[in-house]
DNA sequence: CGTGAATTTGATTTAGCTCAAGCGGGGTGG
DNA sequence: CCACCCCGCTTGAGCTAAATCAAATTCACG
């Protein structure tokens, strides 16, 4: 089987033989962890990399009164994160919504393998520009969409980068294991608009959601009403995911 | 006078008078630039790299409806943006508020002087690490904060990051010079509805904003009331921005 | 089975939107 | 030099999307 982190960086750059073997080297034993547990709590320091194997996690905020807004899902192939080691402390928690896996890196393993390979480094400063394109796009949802639009946008979203993976294909129903109060806490909403716009989807055709099940029915309509626009996700390399510009690649190499 | 550029690094890494000189030779001609015009739109393929070094720009979003989403500021020393130029095209576009005056940076030359310095190279990583956490925390302004606790927050942030360049101190007024309108557009909210925020701020002897200098008469009361917590712009080295873990900078010294 | 969580539905309230009108000041052209 | 105009700010009066409150129903799981 493909190892996932190798899958994902596959879609940012090529990777040479060499490359995807470093890449699987970086990875310690895996752990099995708890729907709901916390990988890393907000304040702390972190001290190392978690690679995120199976499951969906998240990160988010608590307010003061309890309120959570979530700020990214992440999903297999995940780093949480390449480069918060950086930092003294984070600045927001990092939790599993499901039943998952995750491994372990170490800061100066992986430092490392982005000394000696290039391709993977800009792989993963690739993989962490898009996070921050996802964050813009979130603001957008926020900021300028109703509950409706901005409810189809994310799903839209969801079954991109799943798709990207390999863990959702056209026409056929994929994991979305969030529950609809969660949903709530990305869009801002409370879980009773959460419903309300659901229902109004499945209503128009567009999609199914039971059992953490989602089906799109119609990604064009759903990605035309929510003003989806897939470029953000840079993901249109052969297809899948998007090319360097030769000349910048070049410059890159050395 | 010092450099823009080298005055915000040192906030994020001891530099050497090598990695300063390095900086200040990164500049070509500075080009000024009238207010509301466009350093680059969105759907461009950037070619070159813009530090600011007068004025505020912000990055945008437009929606089919003319709407716009403002997705962050900049002020005098961010660059516009080190990286953006991996990626084919730009997923939003970046323009100026006011008039001001920017210098392009080949992307070959950054490349350069990141290798042959690393300090400049992790300042500049850690300076995207702060704006993807400014990101973060708008996100939790728009979908959990009310109309009178984000511009709260929002100001607070500012008179943070114009501290942090010398372009703010306590008890003074400093230049905000945005319109109600994109204020709104940054909070997602209408003129109106910032108009009467601000009032409510004014009325509440927090605030005087008049002719676009803003002066925070009780710092510490706003932060609380808006629930304004520093330290997600990583600003806490020596009083001014935030220190590396020891092991960790050893480990990127390789 | 039973219990707590997730979903659904309904009724009411409200923050912020929309629409509209007036005001002030700075820049432009006659 | 003045008149005009446009833009940004302000204020007022409804309107509406989503919040809040509340309760019923279904579901997952021990």
């Amino acid at each position: 089987l493909p190892h996932v982190l190798v899958r994902k960086l596959e879609g940012f750059a090529e990777l040479s033989e060499t490359d995807r073997q470093a890449i699987e080297s970086l990875c310690g034993k895996t752990r099995t962890v708890r729907a709901g547990e916390d990988l890393i709590r907000g304040g702390e320091r972190p001290d190392k990399v978690f690679l995120l194997l199976e499951g969906w996690g998240f990160r988010y905020k608590l307010m003061p009164d309890g309120q959570r807004q979530i700020l990214a899902y992440l999903i297999p192939g995940d780093l949480c994160d390449i480069h918060i080691f950086v930092l003294k402390r984070m600045d927001h928690g990092i939790a599993l919504l499901s039943p998952g896996a995750v491994t372990t890196i170490s800061p100066g393993k992986l430092i490392e393998v982005m000394d000696r390979h290039p391709r993977v480094q800009r792989a993963l400063w690739w993989s962490s520009l898009v996070d921050e394109a996802i964050l813009r796009e979130w603001l957008v949802n926020l900021g300028q969409r109703d509950a409706h639009d901005s409810l189809a946008h994310l799903l839209c979203e969801m079954w991109f980068r799943m798709r990207a993976v390999g863990l959702a294909e056209a026409g056929k129903p994929f994991s979305l294991p969030l529950t609809q109060a969660q949903l709530g806490d990305t869009l801002g909403l409370t879980p009773v608009a959460v419903n309300r716009a659901l229902q109004r989807l499945r209503g128009e055709g567009l999609i199914s959601l039971q059992d953490k099940q989602l089906t799109i029915h119609d990604p064009e309509r759903l990605a035309a009403i929510s003003g989806f626009e897939p470029n953000y996700l840079h993901l249109d390399r052969n297809g899948q995911s998007s090319g360097l510009e030769r000349q910048t690649l070049d410059a890159c190499e050395r």
